[in-house]
This record gives C-alpha cells, structure tokens and sequence, in this order.
DNA sequence: ACCTGAACACCGTTCAAGT
DNA sequence: ACCTGAACACCGTTCAAGT
C-alpha cells in the first residue's frame, strides 16, 4: 500500500536524523552543532529538518526517548542483585550519555517538551530507585527521603567528574541503610 | 588627583552596570537578557558595555562576586547554632538566586572564567560543611562522601523546587549523624 | 507529501572613528 | 580614556514556491 510505504520512508528518515543529531550533539555539543551542521551530514538543506521535527529541542527529545527504550532494557536485563554495583552500573550509563543529561538541564527553562519529558524521566528513576531500598528492607518513612537525596546525588555525580574511588563510596553510601 | 578620579568613576560605571545586569538577569533571565538590554538601562550603547566587561560571561562573573561577598557576610553572621537550620537558611539564600545559581550550570561549558569561579565557590562550600560536620562529631572517614552527598543535594533542591516539607527533611537528612 | 532558496529577526562581539 | 555607529558572522526558524 502507497500509504504504509510512505509511513515508512517517513519513520526511516526521521531515524536517519536522529542518529547523525544524536552523534553530534554526544561528540560536539547541542548548541555547537547547528541545524544546518545535521542537515549537511544527512544530505537535505536546512529547513528540511522541520519538515521531520517541530524543532531542535523536539529532536532532542526524539533523542533522549530512543536512549532511554535502549538503556531500560540493558538495565532489567543486568545480572548483579548488588545494590551498590547496581547504582555504579546506572551512574556509568549516564556518565557516557553525560553530554545529553547536561544539555536537558540546560534547556529546561527554553521547552516545554523537554520539561515534561524531564519530569517523567525522574519519576522513573525514583520509581526504580524505591524498589531497590524497599528490597533492602529500607523503613518507609526514611525512603521517600534517601531517594531523592539519592537522585540529587546522581546529577552531581554526573555534572562533576569525581574519581572512581569516591564514586563508588558516595554509591554506597546511598544504598546504605543506616 | 586626576588619576584617582578616573579609577573612581570607573568603578562607579563598573557598579551601575553589574546592577542593572544583576536585576536583569534575576528577573527575565541571562539569556533572556541581551547585552543591548543592559545598555538601555544604564543609557550606553550596546558596545559600551565591552568597554567595562571583557564578555556577557565576565559581568555575570563580577556580578556573582558580588553577591557571594554580601552573602558570606550575612553566613557569618547568623545567630543560629542549630547545624539543619544553617542549612535550611543557606539553601533559602540560594533559592533566592535561583536563576543565577543555574545560569552558572548552563554556562560552565562556555566560559573559563565562569567554571574557575565555580570551582572555587564549591571548594569555599564544601569547606563550609565540613567544619560543620565536625562540629557535629562526625568520624572523618565518613565526612569527605557525606560532605559531597550534601553538595549536591542542595544543588539538586535549588534546581527542583520542592516542598517546604521535602526540604527540611533532606536538610535534617544531611546532617545526621547516624 | 516532501524539499528548497531566500529571507527574517536577533544575537554577542569587533572595529574604525570620534571626543 | 571613554563612547559610538556601523558592520560582521552566525543562529533557529518561517514562508512562498517548486516537484
């Protein structure tokens, strides 16, 4: 059907400017790398790029969502029972996408999109980290605290680069339920 | 003397800049304020403002300056011994410059200046807290990961804004001892 | 439906010229 | 020393026009 074949190309195009917008951004920057600067690697002028897209925060967005299925999955699929390396192994995944989480929170105040896809974003991690102290047996009342001091953490983690030493004892520490 | 003089009004110049940039950029934001904003305030041309500033990121610099001093000041000054309640009243004092604190964030990444001024404003911070935690008792082992924990977590609560509740919980959270 | 050339409005910053 | 008019290079985005 013509109409399945050009939903198609249409999703196949949007993926291709995903995937060259996704390595700019992680190698140069999201506001060194111009619309112009992916409209050239992607082989299309310039304003075509918002034939795709609304804009370049809904790009990012596009971007952050494809991350997000792919590292979720890796994640349920790890191994480790081990709180702390659990933690460590989440840390990490976020330190290699540090680019993208940095400029989420610099734009923050310039799109809504990005707002609410950061909100629904921080739901989840602090869904996820109240399973893991629940299952250590963590009292309620101290959870709903020790998680958000917990996420607050992980942002400073990631927006400072400590050594590994220290990041595997503030992990700890965050997971320990003294 | 003439020399003299000069040195005086350029201060004075320097002063009604880093003021009417500072309500700028409290009020409508750093990059909601453009530099020709500014000039109109302080009746210059845009230009003029190159003469005093190197760059938009050394006002903010000096700007900053400038309120870390009068802060410092008013730090020392508090009666309070109780060590959640200096928190409490550091984190409001903060939450007040709100939109300077994540300015500097956003900006880290294009201003040399701004990132050695960061740095410096964590180094003073963190020493800040540490005298506190020992104050408390704390074992000193223990105080090097819980001193960033706190760090980052008032970082987190100025860049999330939370309830009053929330806030003093995490803050008593911080400074305990157990 | 998809793509483009040309333009718009705006930005921080620079430079040569004035006093 | 201090200030300015005019320009530069660049940006994200829009619009009318093409196929």
């Amino acid at each position: 059907m013509a109409r399945n074949k050009r939903v198609q190309d249409r999703e196949e195009k949007q993926e291709e400017i995903i995937h060259a917008a996704r390595a700019l951004f992680l190698n140069e920057g999201y506001d060194a790398t111009s619309i112009n600067r992916i409209a050239i690697e992607v082989q299309v002028a310039p304003n075509t790029i918002y034939w795709y897209f609304k804009n370049k925060d809904e790009l990012l967005v596009s971007i952050l969502n494809a991350e997000l299925t792919k590292h979720l999955n890796a994640y349920m699929l790890q191994p480790t029972q081990d709180p702390t390396e659990r933690l460590i192994w989440v840390v990490d995944q976020l330190q290699l996408a540090n680019r993208l989480v940095s400029t989420v929170h610099a734009r923050l105040k310039f799109s809504t999109e990005l707002r609410e896809w950061h909100e629904q974003f921080h739901l989840l991690v602090e869904g996820l980290l109240r399973l893991e102290l629940q299952k250590l047996g963590m009292a309620n009342d101290q959870i709903e605290t020790k998680v958000k001091i917990a996420v607050f953490t992980i942002e400073g983690l990631l927006a400072h680069q400590l050594s590994e030493q220290e990041k595997r004892a503030i992990c700890a520490a965050l997971v320990s339920t003294s």
